[in-house]
DNA sequence: CGTATGTCAGCTGTACTGACATGT
DNA sequence: CACATGTCAGTACAGCTGACATAC
């Protein structure tokens, strides 16, 4: 029943690593990391609801319309009523928002693909990928 | 220069898959989880200075001495002044400390180690240990 | 009516920087 | 003296829950 002493060293390098990425990532952007997350998705992935771009990126609605606020009020993002329903609303990137993204990311967006195509070979990036599902494993199990 | 879209799709899921882990992390401990990992921590490797504490997590000293200033509000860990060198400060697991850490342990502590253990094959762990150097490599990466 | 979507208010946790006291 | 260690105060960020308004 008890983890051994070697994967509690494993879970423990982990932790840390995943703490300093999270940091990291968070100190690299001129908007929050959250925010930075939302223009890139939304550029990736078009017009969005605000419960869509919470499910996305896997947080409360509530926290997202949080996020979609503060991006509205430095004029990054539009919101708009679907004209299908009444209670949803849509997001799209502003002219300015996509201005901004590009800008950023001749200097700090998107940094972890950066990283990623500076410094890892295509061995290391299929390890990546194949840890990346081992994590989301982990992370849905349940005792 | 530009990152591929390929790469931004795996960094993206790299992002969100972190923050899941890192919440779920700090969801399951009754204690937080800056505060569980520096008693895992004690107890692996003993009594240590606060400043050790801080580079072997990996944060600011202050941020350190602000969560061993909780613990010790909770009588889970002991200060006492290093007898060779009055500036440091020793951090100790106190018998409640020990006793709190032993009961979570059943419960909830260790929490990654044990999905390790149950959920990851003798493969998964070598890939998994392997991109943990991976994510050590990424963070390290100066542009 | 019940359900879904979004918002408002308040809270917690985490770690940061800058300024400082004290000990070597 | 300078340097190291730790602390205090203030700030930023991220996400949560509960209560609620509105639309389907």
């Amino acid at each position: 029943v008890t983890a051994t002493r070697l994967t509690q060293s494993l879970a423990g390098d982990l932790r840390v690593v995943l703490g300093q990425l999270m940091r990291r990532l968070r100190s690299m952007h001129g908007f929050s990391l959250s925010q930075a997350a939302v223009l890139g998705r939304l550029d990736r992935e078009g017009t969005m609801s605000i419960g869509d771009i919470a499910a996305a990126e896997r947080v409360r609605p509530q926290s997202m319309a949080q996020t979609v606020a503060d991006l509205e009020l430095d004029g990054l993002i539009e919101r708009s009523p679907d004209p299908a329903d009444g209670r949803r609303v849509l997001v799209s990137l502003t002219a300015s928002g996509i201005a901004t993204l590009d800008e950023d990311r001749h200097k700090r967006e998107g940094w972890i693909a950066l990283a990623i195509d500076a410094e890892l070979s295509e061995h290391d990036r299929e390890v990546l990928e194949e840890a990346i599902g081992l994590l989301q494993r982990l992370e849905r199990w349940q005792d």
